[in-house]
DNA sequence: GCCGATCTACGACTTTTGGCCGAGGCGGTG
DNA sequence: CACCGCCTCGGCCAAAAGTCGTAGATCGGC
């Protein structure tokens, strides 16, 4: 029982609580150790830079930075960074586009502690993990939307409550031109109006309200 | 060090790691045990009869009943029920229909495990708490909006992206009608469209969307 | 250099929405 | 009873939104 090496793991949530509770947990693994924190994704990459750790356990939807792009820093510092992403939500769109940025795992909260650890041991191993929803979520994201960015931009910009003319204004091009962005977002989405769309948008997370 | 008899906690969260790493923080404390801890709310009434805990924590935004409504269910079989609030969302309208609903204390995910366990221990000893952010949600929430059945029908109805005429024929109503409660709406969230009023009524808890 | 995607914009049109009035019915309260 | 809040509905009108087709400009890839 002599832990050679404890492999290190690094612990990103926004969540004091969720921190201690998963920290607890991995601490109480005689081959893992929680060696950093971190409550926001700017504090994550420099707690990487000083430990570098052998996995991080990333909370999506944090302040400061989103954990997508956190995701993606973090393996264009290191390639061989192993991100774990650790969330509660499941949009495909949050799914594909961390997988997209690098992270080697994808679980939700509901996971037990057991699970958990075992995860964290198969991507240190090199495999990876898909949780069950978010595999399912994926596959049927076969038909993932594939947005223009001025399609997304009036999209979020919709999704704010903007008027065609505000929107427009806001980017610069006429009334008409928002239209034609918006009629194809319609077609993409397969609505007819904008409060439809803002919530097809909301549960594929293509935008987040509040 | 003789544990006369420690306060029974009893635990409800939908995710499972959260449930664990929070009994681990409460364990770790000689004057509290958690007895029991459940996953939605059907469970968590199920546990409460069985073991009548001293304190329980909740989550709100669990699957098969609402949060607030295990509160009022709770606190029906038994009016001493302790009841703390324990989520990652601040929306006026949820923090006010708990604390009506007679929950002791209100707290956030972001709190410090230690303050955690200060907060049963106050509530254990008759007192109550809310999160800072809770009560600045609170204070600005004297505006609170009192809405119509009718109102919050329309409301969720369009919400959901239907049209006046969709939202008439579910109602049973004429869609004239549907414009005067939504135009009552409007005014009461300060709203002058239907996106701006989804986007409001999100902010504030009166809807959720996905 | 051609093709496809994207962004831009217009006309013309229909439908929907939102604002501004008034008005009757109904149920509870002072 | 009178008042008030809520629900109901109507007309009218202006503005916004959504649908159709067309079309020039640009950019990147084959």
């Amino acid at each position: 029982m002599a832990p050679t090496t404890r492999a290190s793991v690094l612990l990103v949530d926004d969540h004091a609580l969720m921190r201690t509770g998963v920290a607890n947990i991995i601490n109480q693994e005689a081959d893992l150790q929680v060696v950093a924190e971190a409550g926001n994704g700017v504090e994550a990459l420099e707690a990487y830079d000083r430990h570098h750790p052998d996995v991080t356990l990333l909370d999506l939807r944090m302040p400061v930075m989103e954990g997508v792009e956190v995701v993606r820093r973090l393996r264009e510092r290191d390639p061989r960074a192993r991100v774990i992403v650790l969330t509660t939500y499941d949009t495909d769109d949050e799914i594909s586009r961390a997988l997209k940025a690098g992270a080697k795992a994808y679980v939700l909260k509901d996971i037990s502690a057991d699970d958990l650890v075992t995860c964290i041991r198969d991507v240190l191993a090199g495999k990876s993990y898909l949780a069950p929803a978010a595999a399912a979520k994926l596959a049927e994201g076969v038909t993932r939307v594939q947005l223009t960015p001025r399609e997304l931009a009036s999209l979020r910009l919709m999704a704010d409550g903007k008027s065609n003319k505000e929107i427009a204004n806001e980017l610069g091009i006429s009334d008409r031109t928002v239209k034609t962005h918006l009629g194809h977002l319609f077609e993409k989405l397969g609505v007819t109006s904008r409060t439809e769309a803002v919530k097809v948008a909301t549960r594929r997370g293509l935008v987040r309200l509040a």
